[in-house]
DNA sequence: AAGAAAAATGAGCAAATACGAATATGATGT
DNA sequence: ACATCATATTCGTATTTGCTCATTTTTCTT
């Protein structure tokens, strides 16, 4: 026979969840967020815009990959590109960028908090 | 010769770079959420904590599918278990979860109206 | 202890993608 | 027009990872 779980209330009943295209926009804004090199450039793009070969002469990347994934992040909507002469200058496009970043060093920092003080009890 | 790009003044100095770790852990989260078949299990558990049966049978994902992807939330801190006799109750251990999705929400919707309005100008 | 139910795990396959090397495109100055 | 510099793109390779199916582990019940 098959037995029921038992139930539970849910903390917060008020969320709407979100359409399946919401969805796919969400996660195609993690996965471009999901890799160091990616976030390295925005890191450095954080600090104000710059250019490609600062970038590259930042990272310490390959100037083919630091294109590449400057495209990935342009595509995505993230960061946004002016021709300056023979330069192109990246700049954040998207605050959120910004906010999730923020978000997500507040949760590590808890984290990190929390860990220390399991060796102190 | 090797030109120079013009310089430009940051409009936030006072943002501290993240560590190489940081980093890292960053990514891995990001990760963790960049795919929509977890987002879809973490938004049903934002309703409340749920059991893997109630999970597959909320998304229609395969039984195996589904303890996979939550052993990979688990494994990333985001979501906790809790056994209860029989079932393995998930639920959401980390906030950060809530509020990154909404701050990807957000700007989804900001970026809904702003299209919108290329319409009417 | 045996059987049933819930969840986890492993094998295999397909798809995505990150990176480096080489090459192409596009703008600038002479 | 040509040479040069900055950026973009293509190609090939290696790695990762998501999914399904089948099996195993763990717990509960009788």
């Amino acid at each position: 026979m098959t037995h029921e779980p038992p139930k539970m209330k849910s903390i917060q009943e008020t969320k709407k969840p979100l359409t399946p295209q919401q969805l796919e926009r969400a996660a195609r804004v993690f996965s471009t967020l999901s890799e160091v090199s990616r976030l390295r450039l925005l890191q450095e793009l954080m600090q104000g815009p710059g250019t490609v070969s600062e970038l590259v002469e930042a990272t310490g990347m390959k100037q083919g990959n630091v294109s590449k994934q400057l495209g990935i992040l342009h595509n995505a909507r993230l960061v946004e590109r002016e021709r300056d002469g023979n330069f192109i200058r990246y700049a954040i496009a998207d605050e959120m960028v910004v906010h999730l970043c923020e978000v997500v060093c507040d949760s590590l920092r808890r984290q990190a908090i929390r860990e220390a003080e399991q060796f102190t009890l």
